[in-house]
DNA sequence: TATTTACCCAGTAAATCACTTGGTAATTAG
DNA sequence: CTAATTACCAAGTGATTTACTGGGTAAATA
C-alpha cells in the first residue's frame, strides 16, 4: 500500500465530486478552484480514475465528471490504487532466495500489516465519508451560535 | 499520514531488530544482509529513528542497535513518522480563506480520514507484530508436513 | 594497536510530484 | 454553421524524494 500526497489529492477530488455531483456533472475547473489543485494535474489524476471506471466524463458545455458508480461502491483503497500504482514491496515474492529461513520473516510480517492497512482503507467508502459529513452538519445546526470553540481543535 | 516505501523500509528494519535483538544488539550490516537494504540507507533511517529514541546504538565490536524502548511501546505510526516527516496536507489549516463555506468541506473530511488511518497505525505495536509471528510459527509447527498449499496465496 | 562498530556528511542517478504549455475531440448554445 | 465549452491527450520541467555510493570520524573491544 502506498499513501502519498498524490493519493490524497485523488481522494480529496473524489470527495469533492461526491459532495457536489448530486445534481449534474462537476467540471475539473470547479474542483481545481475548490481544492486548489492545478487543472492539468487533476486531468492526470482523472485519467487514471477513468481507466479504473471510478469516474465518467461528459464533454461539451454543461459537461464534467460523474462518479463512475455509487459512492458506496467506491472505497478509499480503490481511489488510491487507481492513481498511485500498487508497488510490491518485498522483492522475494514470498518464495525466492529468502523463503523458509528467518530471513524473510519480516517480509511476510510486513505483507500482513500491509494488507491489513489495505483492508482498512477498502472498508471505507466515499459514501461513508459523505454521510459522516452530513452528520457533522446536523450536529453543527443543532448546536448553532456556538462559535467560540473554533480554537479547541488545536489539540 | 504518509506511507511511502521509505516508511516501509523503516518498519521492516525495526521488525528485524525486534525479532533478532532478543539477546544482544543487532548490527546494521546484519539488517542490511537480512532485508536487502543498503547499509548507508539504513544509517540514514536509523539516524532518524535514533532522534526519536526508537533505537539505541552501541559502538565498537559486539555493538549494534537495541530498541529504544519496549516493542510494545513502539507503534507503527511512531516508526513511519520518525523517518517520513509528517506533512500537513490541507494548506488552509482549517480556518484560512476556505473555512466556513463548502470549500473546505473535503479538507476536513480528509483530515478526519487521515487521523483515522493514523490511529489505526498507532494502535499496532512492534510487539503485536512479533507476537503475531510467534503465533504463526506455532500454527506451522502444529500442522507440519503440510507444504502443498504454497501456491494457494496467489489470490 | 588494529579491528569493529556506530555515526556523519556530501554527492548522485533515477524516479516522482505538481505543474505549465499547447494542443485535439466532442458537445452544446447562439 | 459557428463559437464556446468541456473532456481528453502528450511533452516537458523544476523541485523534491528515493535509495544508494563513497568518503570519512569517534568510540569501544580484542
Amino acid at each position: 500500500m502506498r499513501l502519498s500526497t498524490k493519493g490524497r489529492y485523488a481522494v480529496t477530488a473524489m470527495l469533492d465530486l461526491a459532495l457536489n455531483g448530486k445534481n449534474g456533472p462537476v467540471t475539473l475547473a470547479e474542483i481545481s478552484e475548490n481544492q486548489g489543485i492545478s487543472l492539468s494535474y487533476l486531468e492526470q489524476l482523472f485519467a487514471a480514475l477513468r481507466n479504473k471506471e471510478l469516474v465518467r466524463g461528459v464533454r461539451g458545455p454543461g459537461g464534467g465528471y460523474y462518479l463512475g458508480k455509487s459512492a458506496d461502491d467506491i472505497s478509499i483503497a480503490n481511489i488510491i490504487c487507481a492513481v498511485d500504482e500498487w508497488v510490491e514491496f518485498t522483492r522475494c515474492g514470498g518464495r525466492q532466495n529468502c523463503s523458509g529461513g528467518a530471513r524473510c520473516l519480516t517480509h511476510t510480517l510486513w505483507d500482513d500489516l500491509s494488507s491489513e492497512i489495505f483492508n482498512f482503507l477498502a472498508n471505507i467508502s466515499l459514501g461513508d465519508l459523505v454521510r459522516r459529513n452530513l452528520n457533522k452538519k446536523e450536529d453543527e445546526e443543532s448546536s448553532l451560535s456556538v462559535v467560540a470553540n473554533a480554537d479547541s481543535q488545536a489539540a
